[in-house]
This record gives structure tokens, C-alpha cells and sequence, in this order.
DNA sequence: ACAGCCATGTAACTTGTTACATGATTTT
DNA sequence: AAAATCATGTAACAAGTTACATGGCTGT
């Protein structure tokens, strides 16, 4: 639901078509998360059949504007106030793969976390990279891309640190030699 | 594609059937994740479709059991060996919402940080109870559930962090009282 | 002229998800 | 006898994703 809530609180601050919001989006989130341009299109057509937003007309330059019904104000206000539910997570590829790995036999157990690690310390690099380039101007977008590089840099981190306990459990396993 | 992959590699052990292959995914991973029984029948369709795992008749208790074909043990191989990419991460909806709230008007990005901080920290605590309790058996699919527990609870000590890292950048914006 | 971006869309698809139906077996 | 669990499935749908088509406009 993350795109559609995304378009949604997108358009409470004003009227915007499909083009713009998917430019907007990536000027407060940065490249991490790319939006293909069609998904925009399919998404609004979605948010139009429920009811979230209507057609406007146009802007003077040809653009179909799309703004919020009181249905989609609402939809809106709800998503930002309510938090994200930690009761069901998503689900962790990487925690599934190790947990499944463990259990079964004949796979690779330290080398899947070695693999891993260096993947995500190279993520955690690019991440470190991208946030030094990206020095903070004032402009609240760009804070905004920082406080996402920042999160990446956070997950990575605790990744990295998750895969090192594995390891150590691992050898507590296969003999404490 | 995480749970095709699950049912696959706990296919790559040994024969399955479907009722089998959720109650294991869950003595593997716990709770956190439940898996509707329904979805691993949609699931299995889905995999002899793309001929990943073939009907295998029954066990003699009338189970109808599946097992990996070539191209499916081909399959659970490379997902186990291949490290999870890091360069197209997931969408966190959580980073995403605090962003786009960041640089919208009228929203309570304080109030976000707050609400969102207090149901982390109740889902770590229950993280953190649940760990105790699963007191580690020499069995492996403990430890397995201990080291999903772990995850858990890694990213989301990363994710409480990152909402005081929030915290403190919007106290620099609004004025450094 | 040509490349590239701006702009809108559609068709087809995948994975995940749930609600429901059905019946056998086991436990209380 | 009733309730719970075991076991298999189906129908319908949501959300995300991409490949493709189409045309205008802009800069070189």
C-alpha cells in the first residue's frame, strides 16, 4: 500500500498529475526506491475507481491534474497518523533463507552469511557514499532524502551486525573448537 | 517470492505435503510470519505450473506429497547461494511516511516520530519476551526461530534509533530552541 | 535530423492474501 | 456429541511490476 498512500498524501498538498507526482516522489525519497512511471498510471487509475481522487481538468499546459476526494483527505490523515504495525512485519528474505538454510541439510550455512556480508557492507558503503554526496541543503526535500539514506544506513548496519551473531551461533553448532 | 522459495527448499529435503509444509515453515520461523494455509495450496499449483515440483502420489496415509523436479532444485540452489541484493531494498513505509510528511504541510511529523517510537518499542519488548522464552534446544529449528527472533529484534533497535535520529534533525529545523 | 526528456496510457502478468467450502480424524 | 485439528482445495481479488505504444516538445 506504500504507493498509493504515497500518491495520495502527494496530492493533500495540492492538485499534481501523474508525471509530477512520480518526479516528487523521487526528489523526497531519493533513488532507492524507483517508481516506474506506468505504475503511476495504473495506481491512479485505481485511487480514481475507489473513490481517493477525481480528475480535474487541466492546468493550462494540457496536464491531467488529479486532487483528493474528502474520501482520499481522509485516507490520507488516517495513513500519516497511524503507525506502521509492528505486530505483522514484513517478511525478511534473508532471515527466512538462514533460518530455512539451518534447518536443512546440505546447505552452505557460512558461506550464505558470508556472501551476504559482503553485499551489504558494499550496500552500506554506496549508502555511507550517496549520503556524503548528498550534503544537506536547506530545503526540506533534501533533508527528507538524507532521513532515507539514513534509514538504508540503519537497516544495513543492524543487518551486518545480525549476520555476525549468526556466525557466531553457527560456530557455537558446529563445534566450539 | 519468499514463500515459493520456502516451500521449494523445504521440498529440497525431502517429499512433502501441504499441511506439512506450513507446519515446518513455522517450527522455523515462528510466529511472526504466519502463513495461511490456502496460500501454500495456491502456491504449489503455482510451482507444478512452472514446473518447479510434481505431484509425487501419496505417503500410504493418502498425503499427496510433492516433490522437487530438476528445474526446481536448480532453483532452491541458486536462491540459497545467491546473497539477498541490496541495491533495490524493499520500500519501507515507514521511511517513506516520515519523508513525505517532512516536506508536506500540516503534518505532525513530531507526533509521527512519538506514536511510531512507542509501538517499536512494545513490539521489542514483545521481541524481546518471546527470545526468553524460547529458551534455545538443542534442536535447529530453536535456534533457527531464535535467530528470526534476533532479526526482529535488530531491526527494530535500527528502527527506534533512526526515529531519535528523526527526533533530533526536525528539533534542528523547527529552531534550536 | 536526431536524441532525449515530458507526458499519458494499456495489457498482461506475478506474488501475495483471504474467505469460503468440504470432509476426515482426533480430542475433550 | 461437540470442538478442534488435520487436510485439500477454489474463487476472487489487491498491489505491484514491466513492456510496450503513442505523441509532443526541447536541445544539439
Amino acid at each position: 500500500m506504500s504507493i498509493r498512500h504515497s500518491l495520495l498524501a502527494l496530492l493533500q498538498d495540492r492538485p499534481r498529475y501523474g508525471y509530477q507526482l512520480r518526479t516528487e516522489f523521487h526528489e523526497r525519497t531519493g533513488s532507492a526506491w524507483p517508481l516506474n512511471i506506468g505504475q503511476v498510471y495504473t495506481t491512479l487509475d485505481r485511487l480514481e475507481r475507489d473513490g481517493m481522487i477525481s480528475r480535474d481538468g487541466d492546468d493550462g499546459a494540457g496536464h491531467i491534474l488529479y486532487s483528493l476526494t474528502p474520501a482520499g483527505a481522509d485516507e490520507v490523515r488516517t495513513w500519516l497518523r497511524t503507525p506502521v504495525g509492528r505486530s505483522n512485519p514484513p517478511r525478511n528474505e534473508l532471515a527466512i533463507k538462514l533460518a530455512l538454510a539451518l534447518t536443512l541439510p546440505g546447505a552452505d550455512v557460512g558461506g550464505i552469511i558470508q556472501a551476504q556480508r559482503a553485499v551489504s557492507i558494499r550496500a552500506l558503503q554506496e549508502y555511507t557514499r550517496a549520503r556524503r554526496d548528498a550534503a544537506a541543503q536547506p530545503r526540506l526535500t533534501d533533508t527528507a532524502r538524507l532521513l532515507v539514506l539514513d534509514s538504508l544506513i540503519f537497516q544495513t548496519e543492524a543487518e551486518v551486525r545480525w549476520l555476525d551473531l549468526c556466525e557466531a551461533r553457527l560456530m557455537q553448532l558446529t563445534g566450539p573448537a
